[in-house]
DNA sequence: GCGACAG
DNA sequence: ATCTTGTCGC
């Protein structure tokens, strides 16, 4: 699968249409993850963006990490999200000398307007399994989760649900996961659990989003 | 119509 | 996203 730039908003919403049939949301995925990378894209005030992948392995040690430094080609528009920061994502996986087994990405999969965010556009294009984690709620409705770690609610959009508010921490705001590619709702939750023993963010990300401010 | 809106 | 000190809590 080849990238393609849009030149408008409606060029990109089209984009996100034609592509969403090609994510894969049946596939249970791999329950076993070897290696699993972390993305995030961090921006400068000169209009630039920096995209950072951070590898690790099952017991969460950094294998392999690239980062990728250009010009911002599109503009922060709510639910085009992934025109902006692909590009660079792109480039970084490109220097990376492993290949992952998993994409968790900062942001949204299938919990999106059209049904395609940023977590199902880079699975895509990878081929690779892919899901996403946001921080913050974006579309659809959902019921606070208990306060213990592991706890979730169904977030529902249009009487789907599509995606989980997902309790990290016990006690502390849970985080937004979302399919993207290749993997159940089930496992990308159990993953992210997995990938969080700590904090309330994944590790990976938060090793990401801590290479991309540099 | 108006505001809100992943990062 | 980013601009930013101290402060409460485990």
């Amino acid at each position: 699968m080849t990238w393609d730039e849009p030149a408008t908003v409606a060029e990109a919403e089209a984009i996100q249409s034609r592509l969403r049939p090609l994510a894969d949301l049946s596939s249970e995925g791999p329950a076993e993850i070897g290696l699993t990378a972390g993305l995030d894209v961090g921006y400068a005030e000169d209009g630039t963006v920096t995209g950072a992948v951070v590898v690790l392995d099952a017991s969460l040690n950094v294998v392999d990490r690239a980062v990728a430094r250009e010009r911002a080609r599109f503009p922060y528009v709510p639910g085009l999200f992934a025109f902006r920061e692909i590009p660079p994502l792109l480039t970084a996986l490109s220097r990376l000398s492993v290949t992952p087994g998993l994409l968790v990405c900062d942001g949204y999969g299938v919990a999106h307007p059209r049904r395609f965010g940023l977590a199902c556009h880079l699975g895509v294009l990878t081929g690779l399994p892919a899901i996403g984690v946001a921080k913050t709620a974006f579309v659809g409705t959902h019921e606070t989760p208990a306060d213990e770690r592991g706890s979730w609610t169904p977030i529902v959009l249009d009487g789907e649900t599509v995606g989980r508010a997902l309790r990290t921490r016990t006690g502390v705001k849970p985080v937004y996961v979302s399919q993207g590619h290749r993997m159940s709702l089930d496992n990308a939750c159990a993953q992210v659990l997995r990938l969080a023993p700590e904090f309330r963010l994944p590790e990976p990300i938060r090793l990401a989003d801590r290479l991309s401010r540099t």
